[in-house]
DNA sequence: CTGGATCCCTCACGATACTG
DNA sequence: CAGTATCGTGAGGGATCCAG
């Protein structure tokens, strides 16, 4: 039996053994918003360029990516998902989509990238809430800027292009999940200067009511870590 | 900012904080079928004691899992998931799905736990499928046996219990995975051996519609990987 | 400048032994 | 039964270097 692998004969295991590798996912998760090439890749979640190359190599191997060579104009060499990584996207997204649930607001030196905002917005649409009619705005969260178009309850979201036309312009920073979250109402927080929106303002209602992060009840979860780890030191 | 973490402020790096370690998701896995001791999670994945340890209590501060006493008869402590822990049944669910797809004949040594096939059948099974009649049956697949109740498009397994009269008893190997994913058909898996069934003979045909793993296409896939592998060992 | 390969250090993992 | 203790190995983290 191969190293590194766990000895069952399950899809679970077999899956684990794909993607469960560190930053595997990670390196997924970009690569749903768009072809990369390695500098992209390495560029902000700091992962060191001995593992994205094995990570790469690995998923090339098994078939998720798959390496291609760029002609002329922008040289170079982009991965891309083969359709058989692209299906993780449902996985990926909910599973953003559950972790966000524990989320608080960002520690010190944690950093929100463009790709990540992209799929945070993927992760969290409720179709049932969008609009009937067209609704196209620009997002900003701190540096990330990304485009969104919403139409007949489909979401379109990307990092890259020109968006003409948007009905607004929102430009938050990390008090955009305590939006989300609902622990803020739209009101207060562009009362309170954490978001502030530009063209239609209205348009920040229907933002909270198409992307939402469910609350996680206080009983359990991330606070409960909170009381561990305090009881720890109360006891150490 | 603490170590063994991705420093992004993103819902898929908390959750892969949460269950990204290696063996996290297994044990969640072995959790979603019912509480289980410390022993039980020891048996059949071969993961070190200290390993279980570490994984439960970073789970248990986190609010996935839940440590609880058992008082008399069956003395002991058991593990079971928190409500949200529990939410990540769809997502292993489906990843499990996924990774099936790139299953091919089980490797030397590799085992097929009782856990592990409970999951496979919850996350293969086709609602649509489903008769609407009641249907129940008994699976053996090598020492791993579980019970089967389907009524009115909702699946019950689990493994444990008896099962007062069953339909069928299938007993069937590593071949189960051939059957699902189409690759033979019922009748010639009976003919071959690869399987028995005990009752209701026709309830095999039912069976492999109610389950089921969508083949990979051979352009990618674990075949790349084969062929990788050769290339590589040719060049090398 | 892109696309990596190489080196070194540390810590997480893996295996086993042992204890309340 | 429910873990803790110990120890060797190798994957991950970080910096640097190199080829096209």
């Amino acid at each position: 039996m191969a190293r590194r692998t766990y000895g069952q004969y399950c899809g679970l295991a077999r899956a684990l053994e794909f993607v469960g590798e560190r930053w595997a996912m990670l390196i997924i998760r970009d690569l749903l918003v768009g072809p990369r090439r390695f500098t992209d890749l390495q560029r902000l979640p700091r992962i060191p360029t001995n593992v994205l190359s094995a990570r790469l190599r690995e998923m090339e191997a098994n078939g998720l990516i798959r390496r291609r060579v760029v002609p002329r104009p922008a040289s170079g060499v982009v991965y891309e998902l083969t359709d058989y990584g692209a299906q993780l996207e449902p996985i990926l997204l909910s599973l953003g989509a559950w972790g966000a649930r524990a989320l608080r607001d960002p520690t010190e030196g944690e950093v929100i990238t463009p790709d990540s905002l992209v799929i945070a917005l993927r992760a969290t649409f409720q179709p049932h809430a969008a609009p009937p009619r067209l609704v196209s705005f620009e997002l900003r969260c701190g540096p990330a800027v990304v485009h969104c178009v919403v139409d007949h309850g489909e979401l379109a979201v990307t990092d890259v292009g020109p968006l003409p036309g948007a009905d607004a312009v929102i430009e938050t920073g990390p008090a955009l999940r305590r939006l989300m979250a609902g622990e803020v109402a739209p009101e207060q927080a562009l009362a309170d200067g954490l978001v502030r929106v530009c063209g239609d303002a209205e348009l920040l209602d229907r933002f909270v009511e198409m992307f939402h992060i469910d609350s996680l009840p206080v009983s359990q979860g991330v606070l409960e870590q909170a009381r561990a780890g305090a009881a720890t030191v109360h006891a150490g």
